[in-house]
Formats: C-alpha cells, structure tokens, sequence
DNA sequence: GTAATTTGACCTGC
DNA sequence: GCAGGTCAAATTAC
C-alpha cells in the first residue's frame, strides 16, 4: 500500500545491497579482531566505525528503497552464491558472537554520539548521575538506556538481603533496610521484536524471580529478581522489571547493586557494569581495552560486555559460558535461540515492517524471547 | 527430585 | 496507614 515507485527496482540493486551488507559486517569483524590492539588509537577506531556505518546507512538506504521480496527471491535464486558468507557465519563463533550481541552497532553509536535518525528524536542513551545529569544521544541498536545512578552508598550486605525468616531470635523476619544505600540503575529497553514480546531482553545474567506487585499508578505489574546466585555467592544483585505506563513494548529494568557471582568460575563470566558514575567514555575505553586475564574470569566479548550492559544482549545464558539456557530465570524455560545468519537477517529486517526505524535493530536484533516474565499479576 | 514461578502475607520506610 | 519490597509455602515445569 505504502510501497514507492523506488521499491521496483532490479534485482541486481538488491544484490548489490545484500553485498554491501555483507561488506559492513566483515569490516565490524575485522574491527573487532584488532580491538585490543587499536585501543589506544581513537582515531583509526573511529575512522574505521565511520567506515562501517557509512556502509551500513548505504545499505540501509537502499533497503529503504527496495522491495523486501526481492532479497527473498535473491537468496533463493542464488542460494550458494553467498554461501561462504553464511558459512563463515556458521562457522565462525567469534563473527557469530559478534552478531549475537550487536557489538558494533552498540560501540558505533556510543563512539560517535550521533544522533537520532530521522523520525527517532528521542534521546536514545540517558545517563543521569546523581546531582548532574547527563544526556548522551545514540542510537544505540535497540536500547535505549536511562542509568540513575544511586546515593552511592553501599551495597547491601548479602545476609541482610537474605537472612531467612527463621533465623531470626523471634519468630518475626529480620530486619531489612531498604535504604537508599544501595546502587540503582534504571535502564528502558524495548520489548524484543521477535518471539515473545511479552519478554524484556536477556541480559546475560541469570535471575529468579521472587516477587511481583502491582505499583500504584502504574498499569503493569513491576517483577523483582534476583541473581540466581545470591546464596551460592552471596550475589547482591536484584533487579525491577517494568513495562511503561505509556509504552506497553518498552520495559524499564532497574539493577539494585551489583554482581559478586562472575568472581566464581561457574558463576556467570562476565565483567560486572561499569561503575555507575562512569561516563560514556570511560564506559567505550573499558570496553575497548577489555582483554582476558589470566586471573580474571571476566573473558567475556566486547559485545557480551555491552549487550548485558545495556540489555542488549541476546546471547549468553546468565551462567556465561555454561549454557544455562540463556533464561533469565536461570534457563529452566531457557530456549536455545539460533542467532541470525544472514538469511535470518535478512528476514528479520524485512519482516520488520517499518521501514523509517533504524535497520541496525533488526540486523543485530537486540532480544530473544528468553526473559521470563510470566509471573501472573499480584495484587496486594 | 530439583529448581523456578506464583502469590498471599509480612516487613520497612515514609 | 499506605505503598513498595521481600519472604516463603505452594504450585508448576522439567
């Protein structure tokens, strides 16, 4: 109905389209390979991201203008003619990583600040610090994040977050404290637009959930979690999930302190969030540095790193390497999700509908259908 | 059998 | 007293 004149173009352009976004991800490849070695020359990262963006917003482009049943025709008409691309995809777990988490797109974007694309005015990464706020503008691929930094106070102590009813002298609980004094950070992110949508986004940490209660004001529930591993590790982490009043498909996740678990080897391997009162930069400087350490379970890709940062991530179970299903519960309803390869990409960005929204999003889709949320509305 | 979810009750802070 | 947060028994799923 909507279709332009623009989009009856030959074959051969879609070709030449599907190409060049093959071209984009083997330059985000390469990027990444040499990450750690470019990590103190800004100025080859950024030439090198501008490169790949400028690739991709052609492609992009030309999406936008094109019939979306001709690369489906395409592929199907000359199906092994991009085989080795698949196949390096399928192959190839580093690049296969790279998909899953949407590490360039995220890097990109938080590299050069741009702005919204047309029609996506709203600020798209909101970092507020206690006393100064910060706003910081990106598309970032699907996320958009809203970081509230907290009093500053300590986190709360693993035995006053789970002392248990019984132990108590008395026959009431223990106290709790729910003081301030604890590290928030409340992040929206959209509802993944495959699978479930009912689901937030994997976040590459496992979680249990332990409670549930309508909020006054608010029309959805708002779902508490914890780690999975708070009594293995004593692991203070807990987090909030809420949809939005005004935006049934967007959540807004509030992290309450911060993992202890990756320190185990069979907890999660993933580097805990940067400190809050990071600011972007510093947030890219330790992305890009990331490395391995021998001493450090924290082995964790970039773009593991940046997708449980910002919710992204769609990979990983919580347990890191191990594969715990990648649930948010701890993989009990976990689904192993086989990432997009470049067909799957390419169905994803034409099936995605719209054509105004920002084709990184369906290329490096931000969420599987792993959270779980399921726990029916409580009402107090 | 084990682990996660559900949900009513309880606790805390305002 | 109210609202938000947490506990834990019961239920559910694997």
């Amino acid at each position: 109905m909507f279709k332009s004149k623009a989009k009856q173009k030959h074959p051969e352009t879609m070709e030449e389209t599907f190409s060049l976004i093959l071209d984009g991800c083997k330059l985000a490849k390469d990027l990444e390979s040499n990450l750690g070695n470019l990590a103190n020359q800004p100025q080859i990262l950024y030439k090198s991201c501008d490169d790949i963006i400028k690739v991709f917003a052609t492609a992009k482009q030309r999406l936008n203008d094109q019939d979306p049943a001709l690369l489906s025709n395409l592929l199907a008409r000359e199906p092994l003619k991009y085989s080795s691309s698949q196949q390096q995809l399928q192959t190839d777990p580093s690049l296969q990583e790279w998909l899953k988490y949407g590490v360039i797109s995220q890097a990109m974007e938080m590299i050069q600040h741009q702005p919204v694309p047309a029609g996506k005015t709203t600020p798209l990464i909101e970092i507020n610090e206690m006393g100064g706020k910060k706003l910081l503008e990106g598309s970032l691929a699907s996320a958009r994040l809203k970081g509230i930094v907290g009093v500053g106070g300590e986190i709360q102590a693993p035995d006053v977050l789970d002392s248990g009813r019984g132990s108590s002298s008395s026959s009431q609980r223990p106290r709790r404290s729910r003081k301030d004094a604890e590290e928030k950070c409340t992040m929206t992110v959209p509802a993944p637009q495959m699978g479930n949508t009912d689901l937030p986004p994997e976040d590459n940490y496992t979680w249990r959930k332990y409670g549930q209660k309508e909020i006054l004001g608010s029309r959805y529930p708002r779902a508490y979690y914890r780690c999975t591993h708070q009594k293995m590790y004593n692991c203070p982490a807990k987090k909030q999930v809420q949809r939005l009043d005004n935006d049934f498909y967007t959540f807004e996740l509030t992290y309450i302190g911060q993992h202890t678990c990756h320190m185990s080897s069979t907890a999660p391997s993933i580097p805990p969030p940067p400190p809050l009162d990071m600011t972007q930069d510093q947030i890219m400087t330790q992305a890009m540095v990331t490395q391995p350490t021998p001493t450090s379970s924290s082995s964790v890709p970039l773009g593991r790193w940046l997708s449980m940062e910002f919710g992204l991530g769609s990979g990983g179970s919580g347990s890191g390497s191990a594969a715990a299903g990648g649930s948010t519960t701890g993989g009990r309803y976990g689904r192993d999700v086989d990432y997009p390869a470049v067909a799957d990409m390419a169905d994803v960005m034409f099936n995605s509908g719209s054509s105004s929204s920002n084709s990184m999003d369906f290329i490096f889709p931000c969420a599987d259908d792993k959270w779980e949320a399921g726990a029916g509305d409580k009402k107090n």
